[in-house]
DNA sequence: GATGAATGAGGCTTCATTCAT
DNA sequence: GATGAATGAAGCCTCATTCAT
């Protein structure tokens, strides 16, 4: 009778999770929220002091769910390369492994209902990315190109990888299309040889 | 005397795309978007049978003149990578010449508030693009990988640097971006020396 | 060309019949009668200045049109007996032949939305009723009872007995209910021997 | 502590019987039902799901509380006849004690907007009266018609009667008219001698 | 006479949030 | 901490009616 019970407020985070990604955030009312989640009305604004505040708290921790997931073992990588397909690798496991936060974040991450800070906090999991493009730039392993751009394309060209690896079945199939994905990825940003970017200004 | 009146059912799908990428579908209430177009609330719903179905029709009016905006020339394009070239400076011109349209795409692509069928037809404007790797795979100027995977991944690398471009001011160094976003791209595409693509677990 | 089509006001009235009892008034919008009535909106208000003025005029026309199908004949029979019966049996014809002109009687018979000089129009078609009764009284055929009362009451139970009749398949299960309902109305109504009727006051 | 303070589903639905009477369903708002009732919108709407929720309630409350009145005390009764005139006097005392209720049952008795649900458990709460009339058959007190017959034009006239009533001032002309109906009733029902009923064409 | 686009008041209902228990 | 009855602003949509063509 201490706490120890499932945790009303975890209860309402995940009922929220899976309701926000069914049903959208505007479309899911918090009555049903609490609801779903065995609490009564009174008791999700007890926990968060707006629905907004529920999106967000709910963004924030998926975000650096994310993020922490996508970083692990980098360190163990030696190359470039490597570390870059591993960032890959984990991001896709992650969200094979969690196909409704990734549904979250996809749905909000241009969306209006959440804070400016919560997207700001959650941009600054991801801003190891942009070292290790520099890094790889400055070995010459990465072409020359403005890291800023590498890095959105980068994020986005996986992000489309993921999409067509969640929308295909059997493992088998999912692993060739990885292997092509990021290869397809690498290929966009690996310094070719005689090819220093195209810079002019 | 034939249609050159403010025609009121324009005025409703112009006043309802700056209001619906500002404030949100959710967030514009229908007698919003009748009050700003100038027209009463009734005509609205004179014009569109529900709220949804001026989100509809919205949309699939803009995914038709994106679609088209991006084929415009390539058939005057010899090699597949000039045609691919000219798809990526197209997109992302008109991209830049309409913010607001674009904004629209991107914030209900996977938005539970556009039908289904709206989803599907907005696909098929698309899908040359399909034919257009096809092509460059048979001709063996494209790796030999999953069609669909490169479509995906080309569309969504493409909506990474329109976003880059988007956020960069001044027309030489957008140029730049293009170039460089255009290079990436086209690296994770060709088929490089040696490289025949499909691999096998 | 001129008017001996099937004429709109027609078409209008008898679709309006169909939906008010179907729908109910409140529930039948102007624009579905005119839509069902194949005519445009603004031609149902040509010919009713309003909706209320196209209950008024069904109302009337139909309780005229049952008022003369009541009394249809009755002075062809000798007996005051007999012209109830006749009224009985008018009655149950017209609503066995009418049963949707019976319906909005039905339902409208109490209606706010019929005016009360609709009403009271109405009314007047079954006045002939009262002086029927009062002959009977002074024939001595009918008891003493306030005539008022006598005839309401017959009217209230032959419509209690059509409603039998109307849920009843089968002419002959009909008629043998008939028979038996006008005869409980006649023995409600009839002088019985040694009956003078219950007056004191 | 517990009921005393003005409960506001109670008052909800006095209220709402008269101004439905008074201005009938759809004439009247339901911001009109709160508003006089001393409740919040969104109280009406916790209490009852729907308008249609609201007057369904109501009608089976009424048809309960009349179908219990009306019985009251026939135990006591010995004879078939004594019965039936103690229903008689039941009903015109409830109505008469509760005109409202009663005006609502009348306009409500064919609405569309009452469930035919509510109205099948109205019903319920009469049928005691096919059986009351059943045994007066079997012991020959009542004609041998049907049943379902009788019983139907013992209410119809029963309801005409008290129309009647209820428009008439002053005790004793009322009594005179309770009297007078009661009789037009019995007589209406009663097995007279030599006549045993059931003709057949 | 006939049409149907246009109007805008008003209806039903939802829902985030509060607060007394 | 927890509850859920109560609130009332606000949203979507309907529909009787008008009027320019």
């Amino acid at each position: 009778m201490t706490g120890q019970q499932p945790d009303r407020k975890t209860a309402i985070l995940d009922t929220a999770l899976v309701l926000f990604t069914t049903r959208g955030f505007q479309g899911t009312p918090t009555s049903l929220i609490s609801r779903e989640a065995g609490v009564a009305t009174g008791t999700l604004f007890f926990y968060f002091k707006t629905k907004e505040d529920l999106i967000d708290e709910l963004y924030r921790r998926i975000k650096s769910e994310a993020g922490t997931a996508i970083k692990e073992g980098i360190e163990n990588e030696r190359s470039i390369k490597e570390k870059i397909y591993r960032v890959g690798k984990n991001g896709i496991a992650w969200g094979l492994a969690n196909p409704e936060k990734l549904r979250f974040m996809e749905q909000f991450a241009h969306s209006l209902f959440v804070s400016t800070t919560a997207h700001e906090e959650g941009m600054s999991h991801f801003l190891f990315l942009q070292d290790l493009i520099r890094e790889g730039i400055k070995k010459g392993v990465i072409r020359n190109y403005d890291p800023n751009l590498l890095c959105t394309m980068l994020a986005s060209s996986l992000s489309g990888l993921l999409a067509q690896v969640m929308a295909t079945q059997g493992k088998e199939k999912q692993d060739l299309l990885i292997e092509q994905g990021l290869e397809f990825l690498w290929n966009g940003l690996e310094a070719g040889p005689g090819k220093t970017g195209a810079k002019r200004t």
